[in-house]
DNA sequence: TCGATAAATTGAACACTGATCAATAACGAT
DNA sequence: ATCGTTATTGATCAGTGTTCAATTTATCGA
């Protein structure tokens, strides 16, 4: 063929990160191919490098997309919770929700390493800090809870801590890596478990 | 060439799994090549298949030296404090300084995907349940300081979720996902602040 | 000591991958 | 209609993991 005009740029990039997501959702980082991704858009190779340099530029592109879901997510339930204990266990179920959901696109994002030298991670870091935002707000609002015995640590700190800690044992438990006990319901009696140490 | 016998059949395993740990440590997961590990052991890629069936296979039997070594340094340094708090802050330190010297094949043991339907992990299950045993052991001794309260929680579930926490801290901080400070002094202070709430 | 059998080692071959880039086909404007 | 521009293709290249016939050597029996 030649000069379509099927799509627009825009409309090309969104195909290709669409189809790109719904690979490695249903087989894994190890399931994306150039190729392939190609073939479901419709296209060939040539043109998918239209929208991405690179097969570690589209996958970025993926990740980029699929941190903003997450923090949508954890936005959307932050309001619905007044008392900040509860607003906290709400987080830690959204997150856990969302990785049980998109599993491997959700792995892509922690896993996926970049050429050496090159990078430097992109746009994402703000969506990481506005995460982090949430959980620091809601350690703040129920700071004074537990006044006076261990007041130094700053909410920022112990959000940093408290969310790193989530994320380990969400990994963990979907990844399979604890063992036996994968269920949903333990996995979320874990979280609960260690938000009540941090309030 | 034909048949040498220049190096046993364990000798080449080893050979091969030596070189195979050298180059993930320097070039990452990524950088583990068949063709280039049989390079570096002065062998063809023919004679490396005869101490593994795949890449896969290999990077398993990697991961099982790791896990093996992983545990050995928790091990020791499990007996060298009494007082259960400090034990626990000691094997943080251990867990983190591990993952910070072997960040290459640290993470390779919780990054490698084995290709679907097979696998059923294999014998290093039995050392990652002997290091929660190291965590729930220090957690039982530690006990009767914070009795009363939720001691609900049996010392299995918490070191679950202490140690799941302990590895996510350390994996954000070695991968670089946490932000800005990355050192390793800020990591150990985190850890402690972890290990506070649990003691 | 000499063969014969067995074992170890090779490297060419195959099917795949990501990436490149000349050639081509169709659009939009003149 | 014609021309320039641009989207699209697919052959091509270098690389990967994996296989396996062929070759070379050690080992053992006669």
């Amino acid at each position: 063929m030649g000069r379509r005009n099927l799509h627009s740029r825009d409309e090309l990039r969104e195909l290709a990160l669409s189809e790109a997501a719904r690979l490695v959702d249903s087989g894994g980082m190890a399931a994306l191919g150039m190729r392939e991704v190609a073939r479901r858009m419709g296209y060939t190779v040539g043109s998918l490098y239209m929208v991405c340099t690179n097969l570690d530029d589209l996958i970025v592109q993926v990740n980029e997309r699929t941190v903003m879901q997450l923090r949508a997510s954890l936005e959307a339930v932050a309001g619905r919770a007044r008392q900040p204990a509860r607003r906290l266990r709400l987080l830690c179920a959204a997150y856990l929700d969302f990785a049980q959901e998109h599993t491997q696109r959700w792995r892509m994002v922690f896993e996926h390493r970049l050429p050496p030298g090159q990078a430097a991670p992109p746009t994402y870091r703000g969506h990481t800090h506005a995460i982090f935002g949430l959980v620091a707000s809601a350690l703040r609002d129920a700071a004074p809870a537990r006044e006076g015995s261990r007041s130094r640590d700053t909410p920022e700190e112990l959000a940093v801590v408290l969310w790193s800690a989530v994320h380990g044992i969400c990994m963990l438990a979907v990844t399979g890596k604890l063992g036996v006990s994968g269920t949903h319901a333990s996995t979320r009696r874990m979280l609960d478990l260690l938000v009540d140490r941090f309030t």
